[in-house]
DNA sequence: TGTTAATTCTG
DNA sequence: AGAATTAAC
C-alpha cells in the first residue's frame, strides 16, 4: 500500500519474528528497517536490572540473527530520548510509515503517546498493533462497559469473548530491508566488567532467544504441563514452563502459547483426563494473570507505586534498613525465606510460590513498605516485569479488591513444610543447615541445643536467630515450645491515626549516598514532594476523572466489534462493608542488636508507606515528576483504615497527559 | 447418614 | 486468616 518509502518497524518487547504482528504487517508494506532502541535511563527507577540486561543481550542477538537469515538485520540505537531517535531513524532511513507492538506498562504508555503524536505531526503513518495480549485492555469490560476490578471475573470474561484471539501467524518467508546506510547501529552495552563473572553462569541455565523460547514451550506443554497441577507446591519443582522471561521479552507469544495449550486442553478433555484439564486451567490462569497484570496496568498507570485500594494509606510501615537487608541476603532466621531470598541471589530465579511466600514475609511480618521489595525483585529477578510484579505485590499487600487479606499473616514455618516438607530445598540453599534433621529443618530456633551441636550450627553466628518473632500460639502444631527465650512484644496495630501523622520535615535530599556494600545496596531516595501532595488532596471530593490510560487511537482490529469499547465510568466498589481487622498479633522485635552495626542510624522506624523508594542509581527520568500532585483519589477519612464501607474502593487517578 | 475434624483453596 | 470442601468418625 504504501508510497516510495521504507517502513519501519520498531521492536520492544515482542523481540520474535514468529506471531509479530507490527513485522508483519511492516513486511506486507514494502520494505523494511527494523530498529531497537536501548534507552533505559527512560525507565527511572525500573532501569532493568544485572540479569534481566543479560537476557536482553542475548535476546537481541537471536533476533538480530534471524532477520539476517531473513534478509536484513536490526538496527540498534543507544539513546536517552526514544521519541527524537525515533524520528531520526525515520529521518535517515527516509520511512514513511512505522509498525510497532503495543506496550502497557506505564512508562510505554506515555512515551508511545507522545511518538505517535511527534511522527503523526511529522508525517509518519503510525500504526500498533496487539502481539503482547490475548485480548486488548479495552476490549475486556463488563456488562456495563466498565472495566473489571477482579481477576475472575476479568478472565471469565476473557475466556468467554465473543470472538477468539486472533491466531498466531507465521514468521515472514522474506524481509525486504529498506536502505540503512544512513542509519548506522550503536553498540549496546548491557553489562560492565563486573556483571561478566555473575551472568557467565546464567547460560547454563537459560536460552534467550524466540526460537529458544518456542522450543521451551513446546518442551512445557508435551511435558511437565500434564502434573502442572499436582507438581504446583513443591518450592524447588522443575515442572512450571519457565516461559515468563521468555514471555517478558515477547520471545513467545501469548497467543501461541493459548493455542497450543487449549489443543491439549480439548485432548485432555476428550480423553476424560482429569489431572490434565486441571492442570490446563490452572496454567492458563497464570496466563491470565498475566494479561490482568497488562489489564490493571491500562486501567491504574500508578499501579507500580501506589497501592490500589486506600484503606492502608496510613499503615506505619516499618522503615528499617536492617530489616530489609537481612531480606536481601537470607538471613531473617526464617530458612525457606533465607533459602528463596539466597537463590534469588543467586540465580535470578524463584519459582511462583516462593516469591508469594518471600513477599508476604517481607509485607507482613517485616511490615517493610512492598515497593522497597518490588523494587528489588526488579533488580534481581531474570524475568522482572514491572505489570506482573506490581499486581503480585499489591495482592500479597492486601491493596487489591481480591487480593490477600492484609491480616491474613502465613506462618514462614508451616508454609516451610508445606512447600519444602523434607527441607530438601533449604538444605540446597542453606548449606549451613544442612546437617539439621527435618524435623528441625524449618524453625531450628526450637531445635534442643544437641540437635544443633551435631549439625554444627550455632544460632546468632552461623545461622541468624528470627530477626522478627512471629507468636507461636497460633502455632496449629502449638508444641508450645514457644519462642525461646525472649520476650514479645505485642505490637497492637495502630487503628485510627490521625491525618496528620508523620508530618516530618519534607525530606527531598536526592540521595543520602551508598551506605553499605553488599548486594548493591540501595541508597535511600525520598520523594516526600509526593506524599505531601497526596495529603492534601486528601481533602478533595471523589472527583477524580477516570484514571485509565488513552485507547490508542489507531489500533489495528479486525472485528468491528472491537472497536466500541471504550468506556469511562468509575470504578466501583468492590468489598462490602470492610470489618476492622484486630492487628495484634505478637512480634517480638529483636533487631536493634542485630542490625547496629549496619543500619547505624535507623532503628526501627514506623512511617507512612509511599515516600522512600529505594533506588541503585539516581532517577532521571522525568516520569515520576509528571505523576507528582495527582490526585489519586478517595480516601475521606482520617483513619487509615475506614470504617465505612465505601473505603475498599479503588483508587482513580487522573488519566494521562494528553500534552505529550 | 450426621457431625466434626482435617485439608485445601484463595489472584 | 478464613471459607469451603473433603475425610473421618
Amino acid at each position: 500500500m504504501s508510497g516510495g518509502g521504507c517502513s519501519i518497524v520498531w521492536f520492544r518487547r515482542d523481540l520474535r519474528v514468529e506471531d509479530n504482528p507490527a513485522l508483519a504487517a511492516g513486511v506486507r508494506a514494502g520494505s523494511v528497517v527494523a530498529v531497537f532502541i536501548w534507552a533505559p535511563e527512560e525507565e527511572g527507577h525500573f532501569y532493568p536490572g544485572r540479569v534481566s540486561r543479560w537476557w536482553l543481550k542475548h535476546s537481541l542477538a537471536h533476533l538480530d540473527s534471524s532477520l539476517r537469515s531473513l534478509g536484513t538485520s536490526l538496527v540498534t540505537k543507544r539513546s536517552t530520548d526514544t521519541v527524537s531517535t525515533l524520528v531520526e531513524v525515520v529521518k535517515s532511513t527516509g520511512a514513511t510509515q512505522i509498525f510497532f507492538n503495543n506496550l502497557y506498562d506505564p512508562v510505554s504508555l506515555v512515551r508511545d503517546h507522545k511518538a505517535k503524536e511527534v511522527l503523526t505531526a511529522q508525517g509518519i503513518v503510525v500504526h500498533s498493533f496487539n502481539a503482547d495480549l490475548l485480548y486488548e485492555p479495552w476490549e475486556v469490560n463488563d456488562d456495563h462497559g466498565h472495566p473489571f476490578t477482579t481477576f475472575a471475573a476479568f478472565w471469565e470474561r476473557c475466556l468467554s469473548m465473543p470472538y477468539d484471539p486472533d491466531s498466531p501467524l507465521l514468521p515472514p518467508k522474506r524481509i525486504i530491508s529498506g536502505d540503512m546506510s544512513r542509519c548506522a547501529s550503536d553498540t549496546l552495552v548491557f553489562e560492565d566488567e563486573s556483571e561478566r563473572g555473575s551472568n557467565a553462569l546464567l547460560a547454563r541455565a537459560w536460552s534467550p532467544g524466540w526460537s529458544n523460547a518456542d522450543k521451551a514451550l513446546t518442551a512445557f506443554i508435551n511435558g511437565p504441563l500434564l502434573e502442572y497441577s499436582k507438581n504446583r507446591r513443591k518450592a524447588d519443582s522443575a515442572t512450571t514452563s519457565f516461559l515468563s522471561p521468555h514471555l517478558h521479552f515477547g520471545e513467545v507469544s501469548v497467543r501461541k502459547v493459548f493455542h497450543l495449550v487449549r489443543i491439549k486442553q480439548v485432548l485432555w478433555a476428550n480423553e476424560a483426563n482429569q489431572a490434565g484439564e486441571e492442570s490446563v486451567n490452572l496454567f492458563l490462569k497464570s496466563i491470565g494473570l498475566r494479561e490482568y497484570s497488562r489489564y490493571i496496568s491500562f486501567n491504574h498507570p500508578y499501579s507500580h507505586e501506589r497501592p490500589l485500594l486506600g484503606h492502608l494509606k496510613f499503615f506505619p510501615w516499618v522503615v528499617d534498613e536492617g530489616y530489609f537487608k537481612a531480606w536481601r541476603q537470607g538471613r531473617t532466621g526464617y530458612p525457606l525465606m533465607d533459602a528463596g531470598m539466597r537463590e534469588l541471589w543467586a540465580t535470578g530465579w524463584l519459582h511462583d510460590r516462593i516469591r508469594v511466600v518471600v513477599s508476604s514475609f517481607f509485607v507482613k511480618v517485616l511490615q517493610l513498605p512492598w515497593r522497597w521489595g518490588m523494587k528489588y525483585f526488579w533488580d534481581t529477578l531474570l524475568d522482572a516485569d514491572l505489570e506482573s510484579d506490581a499486581l503480585g505485590w499489591q495482592y500479597i499487600s492486601g491493596t487489591l479488591p481480591d487480593g490477600r487479606e492484609f491480616d491474613r499473616i502465613d506462618n514462614p514455618q508451616f508454609e516451610g513444610y508445606k512447600f519444602d516438607p523434607h527441607g530438601e530445598y533449604v538444605r540446597r540453599w542453606l548449606p549451613e543447615l544442612a546437617r539439621l534433621p527435618t524435623e528441625w529443618i524449618h524453625h531450628p530456633w526450637n531445635a534442643p541445643e544437641s540437635v544443633l551441636q551435631a549439625a554444627g550450627i550455632e544460632l546468632g553466628s552461623n545461622y541468624p536467630r528470627p530477626i522478627v518473632e512471629i507468636d507461636a500460639a497460633k502455632s496449629e502444631n502449638g508444641t508450645d515450645e514457644g519462642l525461646g527465650d525472649s520476650e514479645s512484644i505485642p505490637i497492637a496495630f495502630p487503628t485510627d491515626i490521625p491525618m496528620d501523622v508523620d508530618h516530618e520535615p519534607a525530606r527531598n535530599n536526592p540521595t543520602l549516598g551508598r551506605r553499605y556494600e553488599d548486594q548493591m545496596v540501595p541508597s535511600m531516595t525520598s520523594s516526600f514532594l509526593r506524599v505531601e501532595d497526596e495529603e492534601t488532596s486528601l481533602d478533595l471530593p471523589n472527583s477524580a476523572p477516570e484514571s485509565r490510560a488513552e485507547v490508542p487511537t489507531n489500533v489495528n482490529v479486525n472485528q468491528e466489534q472491537r472497536r466500541e469499547a471504550v468506556h469511562e465510568g468509575n470504578m466501583q466498589t468492590v468489598r462490602g462493608n470492610a470489618t476492622l481487622p484486630q492487628f495484634n498479633m505478637t512480634i517480638g522485635l529483636r533487631n536493634a542488636e542485630d542490625s547496629t552495626a549496619e543500619s547505624s542510624s535507623t532503628s526501627t522506624r514506623r512511617e507512612r508507606d509511599g515516600g522512600v523508594v529505594p533506588v541503585w542509581s539516581p532517577s532521571t527520568s522525568s516520569y515520576s515528576e509528571q505523576f507528582v500532585g495527582e490526585d489519586n483519589g478517595i480516601a475521606t477519612s482520617s483513619s487509615y483504615l475506614q470504617r465505612q464501607p465505601q473505603s475498599h474502593q479503588i483508587m482513580n487517578w487522573r488519566r494521562l497527559s494528553q500534552t505529550g
